[in-house]
DNA sequence: TGCAATCGGAACGATCCGATCCGATTTGAG
DNA sequence: CTCAAATCGGATCGGATCGTTCCGATTGCA
């Protein structure tokens, strides 16, 4: 029940990129790297992974860089933890199809993961970058769980 | 973004303990594993983890065996994830409290999460063992995502 | 035409998770 | 009271996934 790392650096690294200019700006993997203290080599292959999901553009060539393909209000959570670690799936069941899970038939339980693996994503759909990017919230810190 | 399987197998199993007269027979682990299909070992260290947080009552001794602690509609799908996982933390930084993510004060995104990490919870304690034991829901299949 | 800067893919290492095995503890029967 | 059976608990081993690093292919400008 935990995202990976590479899913949060890749938050970060789009929040950098949505503060300067709303994205519009070009710049390159190496800049967003040392700005946000993610190791060049991971900021690089978040950036492939990112441009092949449409998240945004990359050029090649001298001078090209990348770019946010989306206004950040229009990019959510769930958009980045789908192209970082691939589709919302709570467990193998749903998303492998039919790779028995030892229970076969007697499973009432899969039916009831779609719903849960949809509240999640809607959890994760309501967060947009821009207001990612902007200042920290004023509502109250609510700790993690006491 | 994807819970480990065992938080899949203790679900499936308590979901067949909860079919056992609402969890009130006393059974025992291997009873439930040949039930669910979950491997022995693996079974026998769920309930232990399962007694651990309380979830189940776990007796010794020769006749012994375990039995839900709870009735099943109070016992939530959040419970077993902590349980089994431990607490529900989408990303190390809001748990390992300031391990440094190497953005430290630049960090703008970090209070959003627990907003993110509360959606998810609250999905997962929407959902509780007697509605799983129950038949297949009612409502459509709705896949996972289109 | 040559060079420089960039993205893209492939190989290595480390960490975490899952499965199996063995020992400690407890109850019931003789 | 002693023995024996059955259970939970911890420790060890193997596998898989994830994260990092290095190298090659492609592109645009001078």
């Amino acid at each position: 029940m935990r995202l990976s790392s590479l899913t949060d650096y890749a938050v970060v690294m789009l929040v950098a990129a949505a503060r300067h200019c709303g994205g519009l700006a070009r710049m390159n993997a190496t800049l967003l790297a040392e700005e946000t203290g993610v190791p060049l080599p991971t900021a690089q292959k978040l950036v492939s992974r990112l441009a092949a999901a449409g998240l945004i553009d990359s050029t090649r060539g001298t001078g090209g860089g990348i770019r946010l393909s989306r206004p950040p209000a229009t990019i959510t959570l769930a958009d980045v933890v789908e192209a970082v670690e691939g589709p919302i799936a709570m467990t193998s069941c749903v998303d492998a199809g039919d790779h028995d899970c030892g229970i076969a038939g007697n499973c009432r339980v899969k039916p009831h993961w779609n719903a849960v693996n949809q509240a999640v994503r809607g959890a994760l759909a309501g967060v947009t970058l821009a207001s990612l990017a902007a200042e920290a919230p004023a509502r109250e810190p609510m700790e993690v769980e006491a």
